[in-house]
Parts: structure tokens; sequence; C-alpha cells
DNA sequence: GAATACACCGAACGGTGTACGGTGTTTCTT
DNA sequence: AAGAAACACCGTACACCGTTCGGTGTATTC
């Protein structure tokens, strides 16, 4: 799954920001672009991230396999239009609830979409798509923190900060929310078959672990979904006060 | 890249806590875990995460590909191996300079680990594992902020608070540093090429970019790798000290 | 010495992303 | 009106992937 994206970049630029070419000559095309992507998010969605194959893509379009590249330079470049394409469709954060709300607001959209998108996390970490809509959230992301006194770079430091804690967080809320999904067929296959040969293991040894799961702060075992997936929501949030309080801090201390 | 890991959770539990069974009959092995292990991690380090292929491990190594699997189930398990390896090789937090000196080392270490080994936050987002290097260090996280009076969900929120913004923050330092070295051979060719196109399309829009990036604290073209790698690991930073400055101020909270 | 358990490997299966050459359709040019 | 050009589409093929299978030879055990 390298896709270092070789393929000329101009083209790719063209497609982000300018959409398909409309072609002067030859038959009509069949499919738009704005319709293979979507089929792709949903495809993706379903199957997961590089389970996504342009083969599979051409059936469920109706297409050759071969056809999607008159389309599209590559698979590379299909997720780049991907993760553009969601950026697109998630509201923008909105600052007239002051800059908290805002960046709660952010964060709480960033968390949504990537549990609706779980493929995102795997594809997102190579490399950021300058895409109009990525560029466009940024911004506005941007703007939240813009009159509260902060530095130029501080700006920058606190939404990255935010933005940062979110992708990894994300990663936590999304972990806890698909184990019991890729084994609900087999009745919890993963956990059931590792969970009684992970204790075993971990008698004796790990203190901290044992004890904090005894408080009922933790679980490695017997983990049921959506007891986990809602620690796991909580965990998300407290971290993400964590970095706001911190935020409102630098704010206060600016504000002298 | 889709490896649920679907083979018996035994063997890969005996493999990561037991090491590989010592064969009673027929020929030595001519190779040992711990050598492929490393062969892996190497060759991952060296050409990306899924660029690892077994037929290419298996003739660094001097054997057939087919050979791989006497010693392992399956890549899946591999990979697992591998992250609990490099967790193995990582230094322990200490608790002896206090929770924030630990703290700050746990996620520098983190850090260094993302950057020699950047295919491991791509691997790594997808489920957890549970190997006793993995659990070892996990535990002594969360001995850090032991004996401060925060109660025990706390201090499982603000380690994992400070492992997800470590996680996404060192999503970015990666990849301020990868960017020119996957095209270092043809002459910063990736940002070459979409620089003008990039900033051609953002003239007029993005007020807040623009600005921002003539106050210095961002760029979007105009890239060379020392100034954007030193940025972000000055970004890193600042928003490691927004998590840990709020930690501490859950502290004193608790401390009355 | 025979039986057994094992490491190793060549070949093959089903999958992937993508390049190429050909065919038929549409539009522009003359 | 007729030819040329540009284009969408696709069958096929290539190189690669992870993994399985059957066979072969070796070391230990009975």
């Amino acid at each position: 799954m390298e896709y270092p994206g070789r393929g000329d970049a101009a083209r790719t630029m063209a497609l982000l920001w300018d959409g398909a070419p409309v072609p002067r000559r030859g038959p009509r095309q069949r499919l738009d672009l704005a319709r293979i992507i979507d089929a792709a998010i949903a495809e993706a969605d379903r199957s997961g991230p590089a389970a996504l194959s342009m083969r599979a893509l051409a059936q469920a379009l109706g297409i050759g396999p071969a056809s999607l590249y008159t389309y599209v330079p590559g698979k590379a470049e299909l997720l780049e239009l991907m993760v553009d394409r969601i950026a697109g469709a998630q509201p923008l954060p909105a600052a007239d609830a002051g800059w908290r709300a805002g960046l709660h607001g952010l964060a709480a959209s960033d968390l949504a979409t990537f549990r609706a998108h779980p493929w995102l996390l795997q594809v997102a970490t190579s490399r950021t798509v300058f895409g109009p809509n990525v560029l466009t959230r940024h911004d506005a992301a941007l703007a939240l923190l813009d009159g509260y006194g902060l530095a130029a770079i501080d700006v920058v430091g606190c939404v990255t900060a935010v933005e940062s804690y979110t992708r990894g967080a994300a990663s936590a809320v999304v972990e806890a929310e698909q184990a019991p999904v890729l084994t609900e067929s087999s009745d919890d296959e993963w956990w059931a078959q590792r969970a009684p040969l992970l204790s075993e293991r971990m008698a004796g040894r790990f203190p901290r672990l044992t004890a904090l799961e005894q408080a009922g702060a933790f679980a490695v075992s017997d983990l049921t979904l959506p007891y986990t997936l809602q620690r796991a929501l909580d965990r998300f949030a407290f971290g993400l006060d964590l970095v706001l309080d911190s935020i409102g801090a630098r704010i206060a201390a600016a504000r002298d």
C-alpha cells in the first residue's frame, strides 16, 4: 500500500481543485468523478482501507477495471480525492460560540468522521492532502483562535495540538468500536480466544494494570462492546478537555 | 493489507510471550525468530510498512518464501511480533524525576520510535498488540502518575491522553521528515511539482493561512527540510506542554 | 535400523494495481 | 459530406503479493 503519488502532480491538483476535465471529442463519459469517489468511499467503508480494490470498485460501478483509469490516474490519487471529498462534507467549525465551543466542535466532527470512515486513519497518516476542502477546513480551524491575543505561532500550535490529539485519540475509539465488529460473525472470536490466554500470562506481573482493572478504570479482558466504546468516548472527552483547558490558560495569560 | 489475525490466537500468544517452540526432532532450524523479526524491522524501515513483503524478507534471510511460514503463522502475526519487539527495545519511563519528566520522557521515546520506524504509525492503528513488552510499557506509564491523589480513572485518562497526543503529533513530525526523503532522489520532486500549483490556487482564498504564512508561523509552499522538521518538532513540544500543563493542574486540584 | 517429526522448498492459486493495444463512438475540420 | 482526430471503453497481460500444498531430505527417537 505504498502509493507515493508519482504520477504527474499537475493532473492530481487539477482533479482536486478543478474537477475532471470535460472531453471535447469522443463518446460521452458514462460516469462522473463525483459518483466514482462516492462509490469508492462507500466501498472503503464497507470493506476496509486497502481492501478497496479497483476491480471491485469498477464492478460496483458497472464498468471494466481499466476504464477507471480514464477518470483517475491511479489508486493513490483516488484516495486523495476521497479524503478531500469527505473533508468537504464535514461542517465547518463555527466561531460564533467562542473558541472553546469551536475547537470542541472541530474535534467532535473529526471524531465522527473517523468513526464513519475508519480507513481514513490509515490513509491520512502518510501525507497531507492539499485539496480545497482540506485547506478550507484548516483555515476555518485557525480562525477559531483569532483575536484572543495569542501569537501567530501559538495559534498554529494550539490548533495543531487539538488536531493531533483528535487523530490519536480517535484511533483508540475506532479500535474499541471495531473490535467486536470484526468478530461478530463468529461470537467474539478474537477476544474470546485471547482473553483467557492473556490473563493467564498476566498473572502476577503488571501490578498497575491489574490494580486499575480492579478499580474499574481499565479492562484488558472481559470486554463487551458498549462498555468499552463508552469508556473510549469518555477518555476522548477527558483528554480533549485537558488540551482545551491549557489553551484557555494560554489565552488568559495572553490577555494581560 | 487486511490482516485480521485469523490464524489461531494461541500460537500468536505463545510466540509473543514464550518465543518460538524448540523442535525436538528433525533438522535444526537455520534461523531463529529474533533474527527474522529484526530483519523484518530493518526491511520495513527501508521500504515502508506494506512494502514489506514476505518474499523479499525471505530473500534477505537467504531462505525460500515458504520457509518463513515454519517460523511465523503469517504476516499479521509477524507484524505483531515486530511491534512488541520494538516496544521491548525502548527504555522504560522512569518515575525518579517526577511525573512530568516521566511523561515527557515517555512521549519523547515514543516520538523517537515513530521516527525510527515510521511504518508503526500505519500498523499500530488497527489494534493493540497484547505482547509482554507492550504491556510492560503500559504498566510503567500508568505507574508514573501513581501517588499523586488522582482517581484511578483519571490516571488512565491522563496517560492515554499523552499517548494519543503523541501518536497523532508524531504523524505530523514523520510527515515533515519523510516528505523530502521520498523525493530526494529526484530533487524534491513532490514539493517542487506541487508548490507552484498550490500557491496559484490558494491566491485570494484562505486569508488565515496566508496571513499566518507571512507571520512565519506556517508555510504551505517554499519548504525546505530542516526548517519544516524543526517547526514540526517545536509544535510537538508545544502541544505536549499543553497536555502536561493540564495534568499538572489536575494534580494540584487533587492535592486539596 | 525403522519410524517419526520436522525444516525446507518449488510450484501453484487466487488476488492485487496497472500498462497496452484495439475497437467503436463522437465531434471538429475541411 | 467526408475524413480525421480525440476519446471512452475494455480484454488481456504483466509483475507482484500472501499463502498453501506436496514432496524431499535430515535429524532424533524407539
